[in-house]
DNA sequence: AAACCGTGGAC
DNA sequence: TGTCCAAGGTT
């Protein structure tokens, strides 16, 4: 309903009139008071703990971080004590979380909020967007959640509440749908209400009712607030928006992967930047081209990157594992060492398995580490 | 703009 | 069992 605004031309017109607006948000709050969601880190006020969980939530389930925030706080209470750690062992409490580059770019940023922030956040959505690994929907959040900033936040669960509210039927991906939909965010946020909630309450509400009632599939709308104000829902359009774009399609690799055994210790290998799981360490492990051998292949390449002459084994698991827009096959093996060098070189060490625990390791190879520690005791005489 | 970066739970 | 999806950011 985009109706004849009367105002001058230097204020664009807002999707929805004030008092739509203020009459939404009341609805909101109250629905808020009862069913909003407690989670560890709100209602703590500490930018830190906001900042630890929003970078752990980016394309990540709650119920999957929970864990990693508890440990990871237990580790690096404040930020002096994360910027002074070492990024191996932020990495380590990393392990299994996913998106690597997160957990570099946070130790990157809290070294660089010690050295030129004075060991503070800045409450200002610019100067908290210049730090690596925070975005234009992080820094709205820290901004709002812990210093109660009016700005605006779209995510995957505004992003889904607002298409529908406005009824936007266009592709979400679009830069125009985009630019839409932080717009009625900023028009929402600094919206003035009677009510004492803040920017971060209103945001952190929001947010929740995308969560629990607005989902992806089968919205409730039945027990929602705000179905009075949404177009989708009067349209009855609530399943067809937001319109996504289709996924790509998985392609099926064949990975092989070798632990390499030698006094008891087993090499393992630092994956390198550029790599996937760059920072991660692995046992030796590569992609078999099709119709290649596997057993080739990883002869050839420990041969050729490290200098060593194997006598492999035949294989002893797999793993199967998908990864963003591939379905990996992992074929493992063990191997002994026939010939060669020691190697030389700081992506390549040779490794007590009671030490693999310290090493933040490749989902697949943990598994494949705790695979041998588990044969190694049905056949402690190996 | 579009590709890349991971993983596990829900259905 | 396969598909969808999650509190995105960077290049």
């Amino acid at each position: 309903m985009p109706r004849i605004s009367s105002r001058s031309a230097a204020s664009s017109a807002t999707e929805w009139s004030l008092q739509k607006r203020r009459a939404f948000l009341a609805a909101l709050i109250e629905w808020n008071a009862e069913h909003g969601r407690h989670l560890p880190w709100r209602a703590c006020g500490d930018p830190y703990r906001v900042w630890i969980s929003e970078i752990m939530l980016q394309q990540t389930t709650v119920t999957a971080v929970i864990p990693y925030f508890e440990r990871f706080l237990a580790a690096f209470p404040t930020l002096p004590a994360l910027a002074a750690a070492e990024e191996s062992q932020v990495l380590r409490l990393w392990e299994g979380l996913g998106y690597y580059s997160r957990a570099r770019n946070l130790h990157a940023a809290a070294q660089k909020l010690m050295t030129e922030h004075d060991g503070r956040f800045p409450r200002e959505v610019a100067a908290l967007q210049a730090l690596p690994g925070i975005g234009r929907y992080t820094a709205g959040a820290i901004a709002s959640f812990a210093f109660n900033e009016p700005a605006a936040i779209v995510e995957a669960n505004t992003q889904r509440l607002y298409a529908r509210l406005l009824g936007e039927p266009r592709d979400l991906k679009t830069t125009a749908v985009q630019q839409r939909l932080w717009n009625f965010a900023a028009e929402l946020v600094t919206t003035k209400t009677t009510e004492p909630q803040g920017p971060g309450e209103i945001n952190q509400a929001l947010m929740d009712l995308g969560a629990t009632l607005c989902t992806p599939t089968s919205p409730d709308c039945a027990h929602c607030p705000a179905t009075r104000y949404c177009l989708a829902y009067e349209t009855e359009q609530q399943n067809i928006i937001p319109r996504l774009p289709p996924r790509p399609q998985l392609t099926d690799v064949i990975d092989v992967t070798v632990a390499i055994e030698q006094q008891g210790c087993y090499l393992l290998r630092q994956r390198q930047p550029g790599e996937r799981w760059a920072g991660l360490w692995d046992f030796p492990r590569y992609t078999v081209p099709t119709d290649a051998d596997p057993i080739d292949v990883l002869r050839q390449q420990v041969h050729e990157q490290c200098g060593l002459d194997l006598m492999i084994g035949p294989q002893v698991t797999q793993f199967k594992h998908g990864v963003t827009r591939y379905r990996i096959t992992l074929l493992c093996h063990t191997a002994t060492v026939t010939t060669g060098t020691i190697v030389e070189s700081e992506a390549f060490r040779w490794v007590l398995s009671e030490d693999f625990e310290n090493y933040a390791l490749s989902v697949t190879g943990r598994k494949f580490a705790d695979w041998l520690i588990a044969a190694r005791e049905r056949f402690p005489f190996d």
